[in-house]
DNA sequence: CGGGTTCTTGACTATCTTCAACGAAAGTGG
DNA sequence: CCACTTTCGTTGAAGATAGTCAAGAACCCG
């Protein structure tokens, strides 16, 4: 998952489950925290999110770390360079995936349908990371957080008492590694939105958005 | 082109242009300043650069722009998402073209070989803008701008006098909007750049790198 | 219950942006 | 070819945004 533009609000996207042929490697099912892969490991199973929530990192030799995505149900994760895995990847909670060799996306000589499946989920990925462009190098930090809200709310957002209301799984410094800022900014935000009485904290892990028409008018500047 | 990580300067990429079969589009070649497509046209062709410098770009409703990538020799632009183009593209400089049809990488049953080349362009591609946004979320301005220049002589750099040396096509605000950036700000970390004498500017388009090494070192924060 | 982690808040600071001015370069039209 | 206009690059000063450092609160887990 990125953080995409408003625009593409309006259509929650399609999380079809592909059933396919697809023998399982060891086993399909993460514990949270448990690690589906390193960076440098090599490639050789795709995995559709069915459920749970999936993260993607990279780190610096420094220590700096940048959340890549996160994996959302119907997310595909895991496109190979040059045979690897670029990222680490691990469960934030416990999820179930659906393995696809590498072998569907490298070829569609044996299922056809797969392969299209999983080289438009890949060509997916690059116009969703291209939004994602425009987050980190374009909008302030308060345009960020709203924008995050409002994508997560339509993903995983439920409905309580006539509120979208989310569960966030990932903790903070998760989301100020997603968003390019530092955990005291997206705490800080987070209380600002309260305070504006847009969103309601329940909990550390669960928001309530109470003004969605406000959070989604915070996820871009004024256009003149 | 994205800004990647040093750790990849090693190995200066392969420019191995794919010569196919493939039945070109109007024209092949741009002068500078034409555009190429616009976000929102339907995808046809991929397009690998032969000569020349692509750009592409997206523009925010406030008109905020981000700049995507820079298509230097070598690369593959156009990947299509849902059939469309999501960044317009234009010509830095005059610049030859080698297109191919999109169908080649929908499907590989014409020609397998041109079908694996576009795929691992996509594949690729995916794994280059993970670097980008460690760079776009993580670095400060003078790392962003560092990095960039480091990309760049290593791509298209000549050596002049001993010297490594850059023709910039692009312009400071170009710059800006890769990096996520204000023109001001690269100005005054180039003009930083050559006050150290790192650089030098021997013209607005033309940057001479003095000590490569310490231009790598500015490419990432001390490791303790 | 206790210890450790994560979250939150405050005060201060650094970095980068904004606004403004000026100079250089490039394009235009007489 | 030269004056004019326009764009682009550069620099300075001031201000805002987000980062850093530090401390306390809330939460989690054994």
């Amino acid at each position: 998952m990125y953080v995409t533009l408003p625009s593409d609000f309006g259509a929650p996207e399609q999380f079809n489950i592909v059933v396919g042929p697809a023998s399982r490697p060891n086993d399909a099912s993460l514990k949270a925290g448990d690690t589906l892969f390193y960076e440098g490991d090599p490639v050789d199973w795709l995995y559709q999110v069915k459920s749970g929530v999936l993260r993607l990192t990279r780190v610096l030799e420094d220590g700096r770390q940048q959340v890549i995505a996160f994996g959302f149900p119907g997310d595909i994760v895991g496109f190979p360079s040059d045979g690897l895995h670029h990222t680490d990847c691990d469960a934030l909670v416990d999820t179930r995936l659906q393995p696809y060799r590498r072998s569907a996306l490298d070829s569609g000589e044996r299922n056809p349908e797969l392969h299209s499946v999983l080289l438009n989920a890949a060509l997916h990925e690059i116009s969703a990371m291209q939004d994602h462009f425009m987050m980190l190098g374009r909008k302030s930090a308060a345009e960020k957080v709203a924008s995050f809200l409002c994508v997560l709310t339509n993903r995983i957002g439920k409905h309580v008492d006539g509120y979208q209301q989310v569960r966030l799984p990932m903790s903070r410094s998760d989301i100020a590694d997603f968003l390019g800022l530092t955990t005291e900014t997206v705490c800080r935000t987070f209380t600002q939105l309260r305070k504006s009485k847009i969103i309601e904290i329940e909990n550390i892990y669960t928001i309530t958005v109470v003004r969605p028409d406000a959070l989604l008018g915070l996820t871009m500047r004024d256009c003149d």
